[in-house]
This record gives structure tokens, C-alpha cells and sequence, in this order.
DNA sequence: GCTGACAATATTGTTGACAATATTGTTGGA
DNA sequence: TCCAACAATATTGTCAACAATATTGTCAGC
């Protein structure tokens, strides 16, 4: 048994360590991150935490201020509206790179994740069809075979990634939402480029806007 | 004279320093950075070259591996073409909010380096062509107004930086080129958001196409 | 000459002590 | 009570010494 004295972690794994964190909400935005908290909950040493700490920024996921540490950066509507724009582009060129050269295996997991969504329709089960909805976007841009901006949707999904589940708990965006899944798959497996990508880029504006409107009096 | 006792830099400043000398390729591929050397070369303590190297690894330019250190990672065809990609969706919806929603100040800046480029074409001078050419680009991301996405295409332009200029010493590119501007500089005053993304779009593919011509043999 | 083992050097990784600054607490007076 | 000045504490920034590892140099043996 040796399940004691585990390594310590290393920069790297503080950091994915504090990005969960503030992506699910646990550290919320403008907390302070003191260094001391996070090195007793990590087991980390202090050179790994501030490492950590530095990529963070490096990301924009928090800010550093002289003398005054690290703490969670917000961000407003504007700028959520400009990460949405940032997902349509990107997002939609997938679409139409998944279309033109996904493999076989790809399509089928694609379906598979199509299948269980519409169970979660059914079942009226948004929590479960937000993460399922996640890993759809997720299989198509791996499919489209672009590691570059598969790098960068992950970065730009960090900081929305509350808002991502938020639209689905109402009833008819939950409805409207699979339909647009539904169609945009029959386009991706018939190759159609152009049309999966317009149709994507559809969907995505579609879910700002619900959102936005959801949202509004919160940032208002 | 106080210009002897100038401030230790700071790690961004560091982090800029050794990112500008990778962009122009002073520093090259696989090139091992000696923490030693930048401190000399710099004046920066240890501290901050090792948090200058951090940096740099998250944005994807350098690669660390223990006891190791720093190294210049080299990007391959396969992942320019990736970047090339990446550049198409983010340019062209650009160009799109452009169109839609760019300030009469942008616009004239955009105007005047176009007649700057053209005198360019005239005077055979594919440098400064190169140089005005990214000013150009540069103009049209600032003018949709989306930091996110300038933000972003800041970071692919990196790896690609040397690229950029490869191409224009072809004489017909660079008329192709330049071509490509005017029709979109038309588009884009127009406020014809669809036809400057499709030719944003075009334009870009196009470069790239000439560029894989020229460097194939040199990747291959 | 070549190879493998060993020593010497160079380079990076880690830690802890100390300095600089911010934040909080306290006190005395109007 | 409130406020300003000061003291105490907390937190971050910096640096240098030391440890761990890699790289290079040397040399005996074949």
C-alpha cells in the first residue's frame, strides 16, 4: 500500500487542477487565489503553484497583479459574444472538414452520442444532455482532423463552460437544439460541407441567443 | 545619464524578447534555449527566464522537457496547414464583421495602406509589400472589433510568421494578391459582409496554396 | 582506432530564507 | 462614533545556495 506517499503534483497539474476549479464555479470570478490555500489543498510546492498560477494568465483565465496575487478574471457578456463569434468560425469550419474527411469510426461514434441525446429529450433530462451535447461538438471537431483548433475551442470553451448547460433547461431550446443536431448529422454523413457548416454555424448563434436572452438581467 | 542602471525586464518582457527572436527566425527549430545565455543576453534574473520559458510553452512555441530545458519546437507542413485553417475561419468571419460594423476611421486606415501596397506592386518591392500586407490583415481583425479572435490570430501568426513574406517574391503572387485586396477592400466599404468573408476566405487559401508549392520541397 | 566505464562539467530543478508590499488590526484623539 | 496614523500580520516577489540530472571529456582495455 503505497497509496500514501503520492508525488507531488507537478506546474502543470496545478494548473488543470485550479482551471476545474474555476470552470465548474468552485472559485468564482474576481476570488483571490492565495497561494498558501492552494498549496495546502494540491500538496504542491510554492514554485509549482505560482507556475501554475503564470499559465493561468498565460491562458487569460485569471489575472496577476503586483504584490497582490492571482485572482479569477470575469468576463462579461461582450466579451462571451466574442468567444461565441469565435465558436462559429471555428466550429463551423469543423463541420465542414467533418463532412469532407471523418472517418467511418468518427460517424459512428457521432451517432451513438445522436442516439442518446434523443433519449435525454425523452427523458426530459437536460443536465445529461448538456454533457452528452459537449461531447458531441467534442467528436466533430476531432473528426475534422484539426488539432490546432481543436487546442484552441478547448481554451476559448473554458470560460463559458457554465453557460454551456444553462439554455438547456428550458424545454424548447432543449427541442430545438437536437433538431439542429439532427439535420446538421444527416448533412455530415452525406458530406455535405457547405450545408453542415452553415448549419452549425446556425446552431451556435442559436444558442448565444437564447442564452444571451437568459442571461441579460444577470449581466444588465 | 541614466541610461546605464536601466530595471532588471520582467518575465513577459522576457517571454517578448525570446518570442521575437523565434519569429524571425534568429532563434531556429530544436534550438535549445540555455537559461544561461538568455540571462546574459537579457540581464533578467533566473527567475524570470524560467518564467519566460513557462510562457512560452503554453503558448506552444517552445517545448520543455525535464532536466532538459527549453527547446524551439518546430512545426511541421501538417500543422501550418492546420494554422492556414484556423486562419480561414477566424479572418473571414472577421472580414464579415468588418463589413458589417467597421468605424469610417478603420476603413480609411485600410484604404490608405491598400494605396501603399499598390505602389508597392508598382516599385517591385515584395518586403515592404510583405510588411503592409500584415498591417492589412492586422486593420480588418482590429476593425470587426473582436479581441478574442485578434487575441488568437496573434498566437497562430507566430509559427507562420517567416511565411508570410515567403511568397510575395513571386511577382504574379504578389499581383494575385494584391488583386484579392481590392475586390475585398470594394466588399468590404460596401458592407457586403457574405462576399468579403468568401473572399477573405479565398485569398487566404490561395496563399497558402502558393506557399506549399514553394516550401514542399523543403518539408518533404 | 573503437568502445564502454568512469569522472568532470554544465544545466536544470527545488527549496528555503529574506525583502517588498499589501492588508488588517489597534489606538488615540476630535 | 468616526477617522487618521501607526503597528502587526499576511501575502507575494526575489534571490542564492543546493540537489538532481544530463552532457561532455578521459582513459583503460581490447
Amino acid at each position: 500500500m503505497d497509496g500514501m506517499e503520492k508525488r507531488a503534483p507537478t506546474g502543470v497539474e496545478v494548473a488543470d487542477w485550479v482551471r476545474n476549479r474555476i470552470r465548474n464555479g468552485r472559485f468564482s470570478p474576481g476570488q483571490r487565489l492565495v497561494e498558501v490555500d492552494i498549496i495546502r489543498q494540491t500538496g504542491a510546492s510554492r514554485s509549482k503553484v505560482r507556475e501554475a498560477l503564470q499559465r493561468l494568465e498565460g491562458e487569460g483565465l485569471v489575472q496577476i497583479e503586483e504584490f497582490r496575487g492571482a485572482s479569477v478574471k470575469s468576463t462579461g457578456l461582450e466579451e462571451v459574444a466574442q468567444i461565441y463569434r469565435a465558436r462559429i468560425a471555428l466550429e463551423g469550419i469543423c463541420a465542414g472538414d467533418f463532412a469532407r474527411n471523418a472517418s467511418d469510426e468518427d460517424k459512428r461514434q457521432l451517432c451513438a452520442v445522436q442516439d442518446q441525446l434523443d433519449q435525454c429529450v425523452l427523458d426530459r433530462a437536460p443536465d445529461r444532455f448538456g454533457r452528452l451535447n459537449l461531447e458531441w461538438h467534442r467528436i466533430i471537431v476531432q473528426g475534422s482532423g484539426n488539432m490546432v483548433i481543436a487546442e484552441l475551442l478547448k481554451r476559448l470553451n473554458v470560460p463559458i463552460h457554465r453557460l454551456l448547460f444553462e439554455s438547456f433547461y428550458d424545454e424548447s431550446r432543449l427541442r430545438t437544439a437536437n433538431a439542429d443536431h439532427k439535420k446538421m448529422l444527416a448533412l455530415l454523413l452525406a458530406g455535405d460541407a457547405e450545408g453542415a457548416e452553415a448549419a452549425m454555424r446556425g446552431h451556435i448563434a442559436d444558442g448565444f441567443e437564447t442564452l444571451s436572452k437568459i442571461e441579460s438581467e444577470f449581466y444588465g
